[in-house]
DNA sequence: TAGTGGTCTAGACCACAAT
DNA sequence: TTGTGGTCTAGACCACTAT
C-alpha cells in the first residue's frame, strides 16, 4: 500500500510474497485500505454522496488486487459508510459524516459507558441461587448457585443506572471489586477472561421503579424507569452472562442503529426499485 | 452446485462459463451454497458445535472455488450461525438452532408486526407543520409542511401501540388509508415507493403516558409506556421518515439482537484469547 | 508435519448504466 | 460501446492448531 495518505506507510509491499517488507507486518492489506478509506470519509476528505475511485483505480493506486479492494469496500458498506450501485460506482453515505464520533464499532460497549467518567459503586458481590429467568438464560437449573454483582453507576454525581450481573461461579471467582469498579462486564469477559463474545440480546421495557430501584436511583417509587434484560453469548454460542439493568428515564435512552446488512439478497426476483 | 440435498438442483453448472446450464440461472453460487448450509443448520441437520466440512471439502463437493465457498461462509458467520477457528475449522453456533424461527433477516420488520393479525385503526392523515425534533431528523426547516399519520395497533382486541409517522409530502401523497391499514411504513417505503432503505436508528425510553396516549392505549395517565423515536434513512443515506411510537409496557418489549460483525478486527495486537 | 482457516493475486465473464 | 460493480476461478503463501 504505497500512497501518501497512508501516513508513514511507505512501501509496505515489495515484490511478491504476501506479507510486506516493512512496518505493517501482518496487518492485512484489505484492512489497511479499509482504515485509510474510513478515515478519509470520517475526516470529511470524501464528502457524502461523492463517488469513490473505482475498484480498478483503487487497485492500481494501492497496488493491491481488485479482490482485496472489494473486501475492504464490502466491510465499509456493511458498516454503513458506503453504498454501491452496479454500473455506476461506489458512493459515500450521507449519514457517514455525522456518525464518525459515535461509530459503534460493531458492539455495545458504548452503551455501557466504558471509559466515560462514571463513578461506580459496587453494592454487592455474592453467591445466590439463580432466579428462574437467569437460570433460563444461562441454561442451568433454577436455584443453582450463581454469582451476582450489583453496581450503581453515577455520572456527574447523580445516579444513572443500577446494574445486576449474573455469571456462573467459575467466572465470578475471577472477578474482583476493582475490576467491577473500572470496567464493564463485557470488557472483563473479553479482555480479562479471554472469552470471545458473540451475540448479545437485549430486551428493553418500561416499568415502574420499586422501592429498591427507586432509592438507589434517587427517584420516587412508581416513577418510570427503563429496564433492560441482557443475555450475552460467547462466539461459540454458550450463554455466559445475564444482566438486569435499570436506567433513570430522565438520564438515559437506549439507542440502536440498525444497519442494513450487506446487499438485499432477497430480491433475486428483480423488482423495480 | 451438484449434490443431492440441493433439492432439485441437478447440475447447475457444467463446463466453464460462469452462469449455469440449468434452472438456477443468475442465482449466485455463493448465495446458493449459503442457503443450502443455512437450511441444514436451521433444520438441525448439522448440530450446534459440530464442525462443518472444510473449505476445501465444500469446494470439491459443490464444485465451486474456495473463494466462493468463503463468501458463503462469511455471510453465515456475520449472521451468527457459524463461527470459525483458524487452524481448527468452521462450527455451528449453539444459538443457531434456536433462532431459526425468529431470524430477523437483517431488518426490523419483525418489530413492527408486519403480518401479525393486528388490527390497525387509522386515526389521522394530514399535513401539519413539522415539529422541531422531526424537522431535525428529516433535515428540513422547522414548521415546514409535512405529512403526519396516526395509527393505533391492537392485538387480540386490546391496544398495543400508538404510532405517529412523519414523512415529506411527496411521499405522504402516495400513501392512502388502505395502505396504512395493511402495511408498515417500512414496507410501504420499500415495496410501494421503491425506496431502498439503509440505516434505521431507534431511541428507546421510558415515560409516563400523557392524556392522549393513555386514552388511546386504554391505560391510566402516568402509567409507564415505552416510547420510541425512529429515524429511517434510505440506502443513500437520505432521511425519509421519522416516527414516534408509544407501546403499552405490559404488552411489548423491545428486543435487539446484536450479532458480532464479522471477525474481531481490532485485536491485531494479538492477545491470548 | 499436516490440516485448516486467513490473506492475496491475476484474470475472466456477466449485468447494469450511461453515452 | 464503454465503464462500473457482481460473480467466479485457480492457485499461492501465511498463521494457527494439533499430532
Amino acid at each position: 500500500m504505497g500512497k501518501a495518505e497512508n501516513g508513514g506507510g511507505r512501501e509496505g509491499r515489495g515484490g511478491r510474497q504476501s506479507a510486506s517488507t516493512f512496518p505493517n507486518r501482518s496487518i492485512p492489506l484489505y484492512y489497511q485500505l479499509e482504515n485509510i478509506l474510513r478515515s478519509k470519509i470520517e475526516g470529511g476528505e470524501v464528502l457524502p454522496n461523492h463517488k469513490l475511485p473505482t475498484e480498478q483505480e483503487l487497485s492500481r493506486e494501492y497496488k493491491i488486487s481488485r479482490a482485496t479492494v472489494r473486501q475492504a469496500l464490502a466491510a465499509l458498506v456493511s458498516e454503513g459508510l458506503l453504498y454501491r450501485k452496479q454500473g455506476k460506482g461506489t458512493f459515500v453515505t450521507e449519514k457517514a459524516a455525522q456518525t464518525k464520533s459515535v461509530k459503534l464499532t460493531g458492539f455495545t460497549e458504548d452503551l455501557f459507558t466504558e471509559g466515560v467518567k462514571a463513578e461506580v459503586r459496587v453494592i454487592e458481590m455474592r453467591a445466590v441461587p439463580a432466579p428462574e429467568r437467569v437460570a433460563g438464560v444461562l441454561r442451568i437449573p433454577t436455584g443453582e448457585e450463581i454469582t451476582r454483582f450489583k453496581r450503581l453507576r453515577s455520572v456527574d454525581g447523580a445516579p444513572f443506572s443500577y446494574v445486576i450481573n449474573y455469571v456462573v461461579p467459575e467466572i465470578g471467582q475471577k472477578i474482583n471489586e476493582k475490576d467491577l469498579q473500572h470496567h464493564t462486564m463485557l470488557h472483563l469477559l473479553e479482555e480479562k477472561l479471554g472469552i470471545p463474545l458473540g451475540t448479545i440480546r437485549h430486551f428493553v421495557e418500561s416499568m415502574k421503579a420499586d422501592v429498591e430501584v427507586a432509592s438507589l436511583l434517587a427517584i420516587s417509587v412508581f416513577e418510570p424507569v427503563l429496564y433492560m434484560e441482557t443475555a450475552v453469548y460467547s462466539a461459540e454460542g454458550r450463554a455466559v452472562e445475564a444482566v438486569d439493568t435499570y436506567f433513570r428515564s430522565d438520564r438515559y435512552r437506549y439507542t440502536v442503529e440498525l444497519i442494513r446488512s450487506q446487499q438485499l439478497r432477497k430480491d433475486r426476483g428483480k423488482r423495480t426499485r
